[in-house]
Formats: structure tokens, sequence, C-alpha cells
DNA sequence: TAATGTGAACGCCTTCACAGCA
DNA sequence: TGCTGTGAAGGCGTTCACATTA
């Protein structure tokens, strides 16, 4: 997970919670039920149902006593916190393997998250379209970037190109990454002036080499 | 992050502290100096230094006081806590355009992973080869992986696929889950007889929807 | 002197327990 | 009666501060 910047909102909303989120959603989504109990949303998503209530009531109190929470109104709920009721733009870095899988993955998916634009360097690739959008060279990069709105990038290049990449958009007025390359952003020495910049962080490896720990830990453990 | 099922191991480690070193051995293995010290180890992967003395505390005293750690015999000692001492037996499922990239990833970069396999029911891609190894059909699953004698599963498959599929694999004796498809694996009402399964969840979905709440927040957030 | 190793303080998040309300 | 909403308690992890040792 990358440095959370988070402003002295109202009261302080866990990062924890916010995470949460979606996956709430997505129950919310795939129950086509008029009710839901936070029992019964726990029971779906893996989380006690205090946590549910919690999480919950950190943004209002959307449910009825005795009864429990309205599925769709909670879902909308949801995804206006989430600012998922408007549409998400975001740019793709990486037309390999990984970006046409993310690329195909989010367009399947998410109406609610847009990708408007996929770069990437390789002539052989820019001018194919991958899910419906064209591969983009990066001549114009910042001219694209910022004629386009995009609010977040998906960054699945190679690991050298990562940060240099990353700076440039966040220059450009990029507000959010997700990164897939295998380093540590250190982006900005950056403002408190400007609006902060949120970096999320998927790291396979160590994702994997954490795995091997617990794997190689409950082995020597056995009871 | 899926359920951690940690034993009550000596001193209880927490999981953050785990996750941390994947990312103190790389920046041990890109530094070949001689010397570190906390300081620099946490300039270079983004934390405190008194976090890194900590969590290296847990596993021993490898440093020398007034000095730093050894770059060497650090990078070796955190190997063997995460097991990479031994190489780690991984079966790939699915091998699409994810597949793909992860097998790619995985051979380029871990020497101490290994995937031994990668599972796919397509007829068109069984007997193809991905970074030196052969697609299989998914008959007689349980009899490769127990032939194999496979730790870790990496789950790149539909979301209708991975919890049946898991089930199977946790039968056959698969450790850990490293899961890509956007559902919250429920593996076992699982024994407490076995050695327990370590599932960790990639969801490119709550890393999307979290990232826009955070672009959003700081929009509105504006001073 | 310089940097590690570590008890103690702190803060954040989760769990508990129950008051409040349909 | 039943389930939500929430203050209080508890637990876990990080940060602080310093004693320790090459």
């Amino acid at each position: 997970m990358g440095k959370d910047t988070v402003p002295r909102t109202a009261r302080r909303i866990p990062d924890a919670s916010i995470r949460r989120l979606p996956a709430y959603l997505r129950a919310l989504e795939a129950e086509a039920g008029q009710r839901l109990t936070s029992a019964a949303l726990g029971e779906l998503t893996g989380f006690s149902s205090e946590q549910v209530r919690k999480d919950l009531a950190y943004f209002g109190a959307f449910g009825t006593r005795g009864v429990g929470y309205p599925a769709q109104d909670l879902a909308s709920e949801i995804r206006h916190i989430l600012g998922l009721d408007r549409e998400l733009k975001a740019a793709l870095f990486g037309a390999g393997h990984l970006g046409t899988a993310l690329a195909r993955y989010v367009a399947a998916t998410h109406r609610d998250v847009r990708i408007v634009a996929i770069f990437d360097p390789d002539p052989e690739k820019t001018g194919s379209e991958i899910a419906g959008t064209a591969v983009t060279s990066l001549v114009d990069l910042e001219g694209e970037v910022e004629r386009l709105r995009v609010a977040v990038a998906i960054l699945a290049v190679p690991e050298a190109a990562a940060e240099p990449l990353a700076r440039r958009l966040a220059a450009a007025g990029v507000r959010g990454f997700l990164n897939f390359a295998p380093v540590m952003l250190s982006l900005p020495p950056a403002a408190d002036d400007g609006p902060p910049v949120t970096i999320h962080n998927i790291d396979l490896s160590i994702e994997l080499q954490t795995l091997a720990y617990f794997v190689q830990v409950h082995e020597t453990a056995r009871v």
C-alpha cells in the first residue's frame, strides 16, 4: 500500500474500512435481494457483522433497526462514497500481457472505470486496439493526459520505466497510481500546495515471498 | 489479504513485518555494498529506521552496534527466514494474458520460485509452452500436483472457476494460494488436523475502487 | 562515537457490549 | 423482538527514547 495522505476530514475514517467497501459493494450487487442484515453482508464478505456496521456507520445511518440494510440503496451509497457515481478516467501504461489482461478486465467488469488511453512505446503495438481502446505512442504524453483528464494511471511497465514515467504523470496532473512494477515509487519531494497523490502498489514478489514464509512456517510448526 | 492462520510460534511476529522483508531483501540485493545501516535500508525501502531495526530484531541480532548490517549476510538471513533458500514449487492456473505475464515475470525474476506446471483447460493452449513450462490440461490435476509436490498455486482463472479449483487443490495438499480472481475464497470448513492453508488475494477491483475514493476525496477536500 | 536492540508510550483499528429504535 | 448504531475496552503494530555495545 502506498503513502496515504488523507487530509483531516470531518472524522477520520480508517483506510482499512475504505478497503472493505468494494467488497460490500460486490456482495450487494451479486445479491439481488431486497434487504440484507449486517450479519448476512458479513457472511458474504468474510467480515464480522460489527465490522460491517461500524464501517457503514462512518458514512451515515443507512440501515433500519430491527430490519437491516436496503440492498439497492446501500449499493448506491457505497458507489457514491467511493466516487464511482462519476466515471473514473484511467490511462494504462504498457500493452504487454499484463497490460492487456488489465485492460480487458477493467473493460469487462467496471462500468465506473474507463480506460481512456493505452500507452506503449513499441511501434509494433501502437495503432492496435485492446478492449476497444487504441494503443498510443508516448509522444505528447502530457498533452494527451491533460486533454483526456486522466485521473489515475495504471502502470504495467518494466521496473526501470516506472518511476520516471510516474513523475511525468504526476506533474501532468495524475492523482492516483496503481503500480504493478516492483519498485517503491517515491514520487514527489512533493507539494503541499497541490493536491496529494495516492499510490497503490501491487507487488507480486512481495505476495509470493510472503506466501513462501507462511507455507514454510506451517511446515515446521507441525503440531 | 487472506485469512492468516499463524500458529502460536515462539514470539508472535506481525504479518506487517513479514510483508516488509521482501522489500529489504530487494534493496539488499540491489545494493552491492558491504554494510548498510538501518537508516540507509529505511531510505531505500521507504520505512523508518526504527521499523527496520524492529523487524529484523524479531529474527535475531544481525547487526553490529555502531556499524550497521552486513549486506550479504543479511540478505541470506532474510532469504532463509522467508524460506527462499529452498526452491518454492508453484503451479500456475490459467494461461491467458494474466497467466502468461505472471509466468514470465516469475521465471525472469525469481530464482527461488519455480513454476513447475501450468494448467489450462483450453485445448488450443495445452501443448504450448510459456517461459519454458508446458501448458497442461486439467486431466489428472490431483495426480500431477501431488507428483510435482506443488506447494503453492497461482490462480489466474475466471471468477467462477476459482473456488472449486482451490478446493480441489487444497485437498490435494496445496498449502498456499495467490488468488487473482475477484472472489473471497472461502476454502475449508477446514481442518485443524491438517496444515493450515494461506490465501493471499490480489484484487484489482479493490485497488481501483479504493484509489477512486482517495482521488475523489482529495478533490473535494481542496484547501 | 555511532548505530543497534528493546521496553514503554502511543495511536489506530477491531471487538465487545449494550442502548436505541423500528 | 430484532438488528442497527456506538461508546468503551482491548489488542496489535508503530514510534519513541534510551540503554547497550562494538
